[in-house]
DNA sequence: TGTACATCAGTGAACGCGCGTTCACTGATGTAC
DNA sequence: TGTACATCAGTGAACGCGCGTTCACTGATGTAC
């Protein structure tokens, strides 16, 4: 994606350049994974100066940290329409949480790179790991009302249930769902597998209705 | 890791190259991530001149490939060790497995990105992909005999079962369990957790006799 | 056992390239009065 | 409404650096006879 267009002049200032550089970013990741991504070609691609994104941000790691925060916001944002409040019941919001999963991993494999293997470390840069819990923190959620749901003697710890629901829409999604090259082929829609894997596991939790 | 030593003289040839430039891939990929690693530091940290490492790899990303193809074997051994044809039973010996997963990920970071973070396309590299799904034939051969010791009217599609364990111990390893800077905090030994997600999962299928 | 020769696995110098970063600068914008 | 000025967000030239790759070369090794 470009930018800054071919006939339409602009002036001397950019206008939107931090917006730009994170536009070219995301364009450059999907192509070339994290690694492959330069504070120089962002800059040529948003037609600018290789010294104007020092405006912008410190370094090449700062801008990525920030690409992924914004990944993570928006992937909470994703979740948390897909969840709905749990209408009409917790069960089937819970698997269109996991479908909105996977379609993310599909539809944003740039964010998706950027957030899980980009090599960030997770100890610095508060503010992504603040995202990433918030991302997170829709599941539990989610895992809170579906347990809430259950007879009260035979509900499991919500936490649990939401860290291997995770975990699972994790792996199906980064070995099967993800947009980009490093997709492997399976048999059958990815979603079909993640929903039956969900239900397989609730029905050993004893949480569905039988 | 330094394949040829300080004092120690070598003459002309250095004896052992390839696998020396694999080593220092490795020790290259795990401090710095897959798109960290150049062929010219590699060669620099084998105590060789820039264009040696031509003599033996193509470029750096046939390195890269063979790299993550001896990762899928060495994976597939250790798994393999572990399932241990099944003894004493099939239900345990599976649980092994899980474990062997989760310490792959962390013992082996470099190997793990190498395997599923480097980007390489899945397409290419035929012996890659095939390394690939030796590894995963060893998982579906250990449910095949776990769904052989259920009884024959509920038996689940091994294939299926598979996929979801392999899934799960996937996102498990990946997010909770990888031996580098981008493993999430976790409340209890990943091992435990993915323990008791696959025990909730064969409860589910009814794998577990009551 | 010795010698000639082919082959192999290195060297080191050179090249063009793109990156990250700094610097003094300058054009554009906003605001006080 | 106009003008002076401060601030901001760009420029473009320059730097040092490391990478990938090629090249003619050379030292070491193995083998035929």
């Amino acid at each position: 994606m470009r930018w800054q267009g071919h006939g339409e002049r602009r002036g001397y200032h950019h206008g939107n350049l931090r917006e730009a550089l994170i536009a070219a970013a995301l364009d450059l990741i999907s192509s070339k994974g994290p690694g492959g991504f330069t504070f120089a070609e962002a800059a040529r691609q948003a037609g600018v100066s290789a010294a104007a994104p020092y405006r912008h941000f410190r370094d090449r790691d700062t801008l990525l940290a920030d690409v992924a925060r914004r990944g993570f916001e928006l992937f909470a944002e994703r979740l948390a329409a897909a969840w709905d409040e749990g209408k009409p019941t917790p069960l089937p919001a819970l698997q269109r949480l996991g479908r909105a999963y996977l379609d993310f991993a599909r539809a944003e494999p740039a964010y998706y790179a950027a957030m899980f293997e980009a090599g960030l470390p997770i100890a610095n840069h508060a503010d992504y790991r603040a995202a990433s819990e918030k991302a997170f923190g829709i599941l539990k959620m989610a895992c809170d009302a579906v347990v809430a749901a259950m007879p009260q003697a035979t509900r499991p710890p919500a936490m649990m249930m939401a860290l291997h629901i995770w975990s699972l829409s994790h792996g199906v999604a980064s070995l099967f769902a993800r947009g980009d090259s490093a997709r492997r082929p399976l048999p059958m829609p990815a979603e079909d597998l993640l929903e039956a894997g969900v239900m397989i596991y609730l029905d050993g939790l004893g949480a569905r209705p039988e």
